[in-house]
DNA sequence: GACTAATATATGCTTATCCGTATATAAGCA
DNA sequence: TGCTTATATACGGATAAGCATATATTAGTC
């Protein structure tokens, strides 16, 4: 993984929201993200596969749903530069109102959402 | 400063690598950057125009020369971003060959570079 | 003012990125 | 098989990024 890449990969605001939750929450559905960025799902999808392309998550499916995580073979300065950024933004906009309509979810993510 | 703009202006390797030599060594010049990197200058410039565009670096100018340095006003989390991108790359290529050839820095260079 | 050196910008071009909308795929179930 | 839901991709178009080359600006010196 270049490191120009990483920085490639968050360098888009729907990318790195994604990424913020993912971080927060371990797993995360892409009806979980479309739910709390309140965005089209074909665009969520287009950004999780950007995301996915570029080593920083990876899928599993499981049943209709795919669940997203970080990548496991992520470098360790790459998973510093994750935390760092969160530690600093997540008391910002839009990462606030994110993180509060992923608690606030309706029913289908009850169904969906198996991240512990 | 929107964190995806901070990564937008790391996402470019010319840009993330005239970021981490400046980061290692308090203030460059241009001379000092196009030699070390070894590319154009007008190329080493517009890289700089858009870092400097973005807060991610300030530019001073000292007769003719014009020294660049990390912007006064980055915020910490920012500042703590780079720290890490520079702990965890520093020794990868091409970090590693332009930090050497920044030492190596033919004369010219003694007459610009004013960073301790 | 004329000349040189350091740096910046403009021009023309190619390629990449992002979007919305429409459609395709894949799984589960009747 | 047909139907529904979750997710992915294709298409067409708009905008942004990046490049090399050429030229402009700025400061210092004579």
């Amino acid at each position: 993984m270049f490191p120009e890449m990483l920085f490639r990969a968050l360098s888009d605001e729907t990318r790195l929201r994604c990424v913020m939750l993912v971080l927060q929450h371990g797993e995360l559905c892409v009806c979980n993200l479309t739910e709390a960025l309140n965005l089209s799902q074909p665009k969520i999808s287009r950004h999780l596969a950007t995301l996915k392309a570029a080593r920083v998550l990876q899928d599993r499916r499981e049943g209709v749903w795919v669940h997203y995580r970080l990548h496991a073979q992520l470098p360790a300065w790459a998973l510093d530069v994750l935390q760092q950024s969160l530690n600093g933004i997540q008391n910002q906009e839009p990462f606030l109102s994110d993180r509060q309509h992923l608690k606030n979810a309706p029913e289908m993510s009850t169904l969906c959402a198996t991240s512990e």
